[in-house]
DNA sequence: TGATATTTATCCCGTACGGTAAATATTTGT
DNA sequence: ACAAATATTTACCGTACGGGATAAATATCA
């Protein structure tokens, strides 16, 4: 598999979060080197985030996420919606 | 003042994310000790995550989020909307 | 004012994170 | 497919701080 499309949308854990990055980081074809540079930010410290560090600092995440050009947004939960339909979707445990 | 509306939407750095957290909290007239117990937190780190933290640890503040009833959403970076019209707004530091 | 909530201080263990270089993994060209 | 080029991960080391428990100090509310 190249390039999936990324699956922007509401976060749960660390995981999903790196995951997303890294997803739409790989679209971009940008390397960790170069958000590295770009935001002042350590490649360790990337690859750890983009893997999941539950651990990694807020400030720094969000630093990562703008140089990224991707936003957060905090809402009220909403009621968890049904789901249109599609075949294999990753979830995973319960 | 009572009880301002809360401003969900973007957030841009660690101290806008406590503000609306705290803010939403408050809205609920939930007590960090409440949340302490629900999301097993301490309230010590309750308390320094909504004053804004840079180094409060991603999964914490997560947990803390769900806690509180509310949903991360990661998108592309939208091209800043003017903005319809408000009189203070709180921008602040360039 | 009394009750309740939040902040601060103390003690302390565990680990985040920055360089840097070497080890791996992934990608690309032919 | 294979090798070369490029990207990512991992190991080391040391400094610095996160954050848990707990109690005392403040602040906020009714």
């Amino acid at each position: 598999m190249a390039h999936d499309q990324v699956q922007y949308g509401a976060i749960r854990s660390a995981e999903d979060l790196g995951k997303l990055v890294r997803a739409h980081r790989k679209q971009r074809k940008l390397t960790l080197e170069t958000i590295s540079g770009l935001g002042n930010l350590s490649t360790r410290f990337l690859s750890e985030f983009e893997r999941g560090k539950e651990t990694a600092e807020l400030g720094k995440v969000l630093k990562a996420l703008r140089t990224l050009g991707l936003e957060v947004v905090i809402q009220p939960r909403r009621v968890a919606v049904p789901k249109p339909s599609s075949s294999h979707e990753g979830e995973g445990h319960a």
